[in-house]
Formats: C-alpha cells, structure tokens, sequence
DNA sequence: ACTGGCGGTTTCCAGGAGGAAACCATGTCA
DNA sequence: TGACATGGTTTCCTCCTGGAAACCGCCAGT
C-alpha cells in the first residue's frame, strides 16, 4: 500500500515516465474534447510519425486511459476516446500544457538571460 | 501572440518536452518543500544519476525555474530551490505525480486485463 | 487500370539518452 | 598518508527512440 514514485522500484516510477511524456500529454488532450479517429489525430498533431503516434495509442489503451472503438465502415474507420480513468488524468495534463503556453514567455526570457550571462 | 503546442515549430512544444520528463517532475517535486543539496537530491531520487541530475538541473535552471546558491563551506556546499515560477507550475507537476500514486492499481489492472485479452 | 484515403505494421538506420566509472579540486578526519 | 565527502565534468559504450519510407488489405472514385 506504500506507492512512492521516489522509489525506483515503485510501479509508479514507470505510470509516471509514461505520462510524463511529450506525445502523450498531446494525445489526451486531444481526446478530452471528443473521439478522434487515427488520421485525424495524426494530422491535429504537427510533427508525430505514425509508427510513435500508434505506440502512444496502444500504451494509453493498455494503461486503461483511452479506449478503441472499430467501425465496420469503409473503409475500416478508428475512433479512439478518452475512458473514464483517463478523464480523471486529462485536467492535469491539460494545466501541463496550458502552463506551458502561458509561461513560455517567461520561459524564453529566463533562457535568453542565463545564455547571455554565460558568455 | 498565438502559442499552440500543438504546432511543430511552436516554442511552446519544446518547454512541454522539458517538462513532460520523469526526472523533472521529480526533482520540482522535491524542491518544492523546501531548498536541497545535490547529493541530497540525488539520494532521495532512487535510479538518478550523477550526469542526469546535473542535466536536468541545469536545463531547469535556465529555464528560469530553478535557482542555485553556492555556499563557500567546506565542502563547497550548493543548494537548489524552487524560484517564483517554477512554483506556479509545482503544483501542476506534483498532481501528475499524485496522480500516478493514487491510480497506480487501476493502471496495473487495466494492464492485466489488456494482455489478458491480447493472448 | 490507377490513384488515393484509412489504419495501421515492419524494417532500416542515425542520433540521442543515459548508465558506469574515472577524474577533478578542496579540505577534514583518523 | 590515505580514505571520505561535496559537486560536479568528461569519457566510453550501449540500448532505445523515433523518423522515413515501404508495405499491407480494402474499397471508392476517375
């Protein structure tokens, strides 16, 4: 009953290390507005290849955060969504993603001045 | 004036790499208490390296969220603290840690389940 | 017949991350 | 004299990440 993320050992470590990662952070906040097929995601995601995009997918999945849905259309159509546990994560990550678009202002001011007085 | 993390080129993608790190997440955790020595960090983060630690710290502290004091003891003693910004964010980060110590069996059952179904 | 979109998987390959360990200066204690 | 601590840097080496591109089946439109 004694999960510490301190703890190498601690599974914990590892649910953090997969959160805590650029693309995944992305791909929830995707999904909390709505489901979103697989290309779509991929194109509302500047820059992800689809071999990584695929690997985020299943690793949320098998992680319980987002579910695949199969529509018998054609052709086959993906739709991914956020699950419940996952709702329960997406405001975090979201306020991740948030700071960062607010603050990186500060952030590239903060660089600039340790840079300069580096010289 | 418009920042999109979701935008390849976008700076704010590369502040939310910085952040969106296991590591980082740590060490603003730990120094969110109170200031801490480096070899004080490195002990209450099991798994860390040497080289690591000074990375990420450093990569902190030029973004303007970390500071570093030297202190001309003997041993030279160096402390790190959390700095205005970066404890605007803490709170962020900390929840993403709590968050995976508080989920962290629903992960694993999802987990199990997944690869159950996957045979 | 051929192109294009969907939703992937697989292969190849270059570059980076990160661990281990050596090295550094300094000073203190035994 | 030699081991130990502090706070690093640097080198070496290996493993993994992740990008590019090819390939897959399937079908629709031209």
């Amino acid at each position: 009953m004694e999960y510490d993320a301190y703890i190498q050992t601690c599974p914990t470590r590892m649910v953090l290390d997969r959160l805590a990662d650029k693309w995944a952070v992305l791909v929830l906040g995707r999904l909390d507005d709505k489901p979103v097929r697989f290309n779509q995601l991929k194109r509302e995601i500047d820059g992800i290849s689809q071999k990584v995009l695929s690997q985020v997918l299943k690793k949320l999945e098998r992680d319980g955060l987002v579910s695949r849905k199969v529509f018998a259309t054609v052709p086959v159509t993906v739709e991914y969504a956020i699950t419940p546990l996952g709702r329960t994560l997406s405001a975090t990550v979201d306020a991740l993603r948030r700071w960062a678009e607010d603050n990186i202002e500060t952030v590239l001011a903060a660089q600039q001045k340790y840079d300069r007085a580096a010289e």
